[in-house]
RNA sequence: GGCGGGUUGCCCGAGUGGCCAAUGGGAGCGGACUGUAAAUCCGUCGGCUUAGCCUACGAAGGUUCGAAUCCUUCACCCGCCA
């Protein structure tokens, strides 16, 4: 068996880890449990948290045991972020956000578990251990462990205190709650290696800390380096919107378009963090993409293989499907009631009765843009179509003749924003 | 605790009584060019029942025909002093 650190280096998923040759060590011994934390900050994960999914897979595939937490305690206190302070969410939202979260997480280890005979992934919740500390256990128990000197010397801290924001006593007790996590789970399941973004390196680190000292054992942690866009932007993190798991809030079209959609430059870097295709196929695609860049070979890997992973084969084809069909000939009727009504449920739809409303209404209403305003604004500057023809008035209302079979508008904003609208089939006049 | 400086649209940052929905840059969005890329150029960039109206310049009041701009109070941030 191929060592699961040399593949993780060959990929690009790890930044820093402790003692390599220890890890490893302990690696080859057998089964070894590990785990990964999700604080819900928010009510889905992103593509940005796919990374630490690649990690666990990796480590589940050459036979260890992971530990998938929720953090459901350290998500009502707020890790530091180096610019501002964090708004604190209220508990019944972070509950409901963990529930959700835990759902999005399962195909990616559930499924090879079923199967392939993988281990069975374990699901925690820290609010679990964290939530019946009384102050002064968490003062007696855990603070005496943390020295204040190292605590402020973590960058996460330390940037915060150089910056305008300051940092509230609440944020700076996070990483202990973390340390406390690697603790309890080494207690509890005999975990002994910790992953997650480099950005939690200080906190990762602090567990190991802490499980030497109060129970005289050495643990074991990786990070995965923070992954950017060629010119520095966050993955799946644009300023416009953010690319998430949870297919109510990205469909599974949306998501295949942004994989397909990266820039040559991301999508060569990209692929051998995201795809799990052997090294030498990996290497023929960055090749392929090179030569032939308008072919889009990585992108398309990407695309495949993460919608695949995320929604399964089957959001996979109809996402791949519905892309074919709208970016495919100018000549949307010839495309066929069936094909052209899947393509466009899949990028989006609404249905309307009654009354027809204007372009720019329809506009709204299928999100294409987010105000009247702007549709009308869209109009101006020659960026709205109806049926792949340029709109010219906004305020229009959409003619009999404008209905594709089916009872389908198709309205486009821009090159590659799509959706479609509907009106009931026997529509009496 | 005292004194001084600051808080402007998604972000940075001009604006010190009417010409301000507010200069400029960035991001975003659209167009051209392309490969549903990148770079570049052009346009656009609060909302609405859109030749007009409404809401906005930390919050609340006030002065004025008229305030982002002046006054008062409050909140927060940054300096200096104690």
């Amino acid at each position: 068996m191929s060592d699961v650190i040399d593949d993780l280096h060959r990929r690009g998923l790890i930044a820093q880890s402790t003692d390599e040759e220890a890890l490893r060590a302990h690696l080859a011994e057998g089964p070894v449990t590990y785990y990964c934390g999700f604080d819900p900050t928010a009510e889905s994960l992103h593509v940005g948290h796919l990374i630490q999914f690649m990690v666990l897979r990796a480590l589940q595939r050459a036979g260890h045991q992971p530990i998938v937490l929720v953090g459901g305690a350290t998500g009502l206190i707020g890790d530091p972020r180096p610019t501002s302070e964090r708004q604190l969410n209220d508990p019944a939202t972070v509950a409901q956000w963990v529930e959700r979260i835990r759902g999005q997480v399962a195909p990616f280890l559930d499924r090879p578990a079923a199967e392939q005979g993988l281990r069975t992934p374990i699901y925690v919740n820290n609010l679990d251990w964290t939530a019946p500390l009384s102050a002064i256990d968490f003062l007696r128990d855990l603070g005496k462990h943390f020295r204040v000197g190292k605590m402020l010397a973590k960058e996460a801290v330390s940037a915060r205190l150089n910056s305008d924001a300051g940092i509230s006593y609440t944020e700076f007790s996070y990483q202990i709650l973390q340390a406390n996590d690697f603790r309890e789970l080494f207690l509890r399941h005999g975990c002994t290696l910790q992953s997650g973004g480099s950005d939690q390196w200080g906190n990762i680190t602090a567990g190991v800390d802490l499980v030497r000292r109060t129970e005289s054992a050495g643990t074991h942690a990786l990070s995965t380096p923070l992954i950017t866009t060629a010119d520095g932007k966050k993955i799946g993190k644009t300023e416009g919107a953010t690319v998430w798991l949870d297919p109510e809030l990205t469909s599974p079209y949306a998501f295949f378009q942004y994989w397909l959609n990266i820039d040559d430059v991301d999508a060569r870097n990209w692929l051998p963090l995201f795809s799990e295709r052997p090294a030498d196929e990996v290497a023929a695609l960055i090749a392929e993409s090179v030569e032939r860049p308008a072919a889009r070979a990585a992108q398309r890997a990407l695309a495949e293989e993460l919608t695949g992973l995320v929604h399964g084969e089957d959001e996979l084809r109809q996402a791949e499907a519905a892309g074919r069909a709208l970016f495919g000939r100018d000549d949307l009727s010839a495309l066929g009631e069936q094909t052209l009504g899947a393509a466009l449920r899949e990028a989006g739809s609404v249905t309307v009765d009654g009354d027809v409303p204007t372009i720019a209404q329809l506009m709204q209403l299928t999100g294409l843009v987010s105000s009247l305003s702007e549709a009308r604004r869209t109009v101006k500057e020659g960026g709205a179509y109806l049926n792949n023809e340029r709109v010219a008035d906004a305020e229009a209302v959409p003619g009999e003749e404008d209905w594709l079979p089916g009872g389908w508008l198709v309205l486009r904003r821009g090159r590659r924003n799509v959706a479609g609208v509907q009106r009931p089939a026997a529509h009496p006049a």
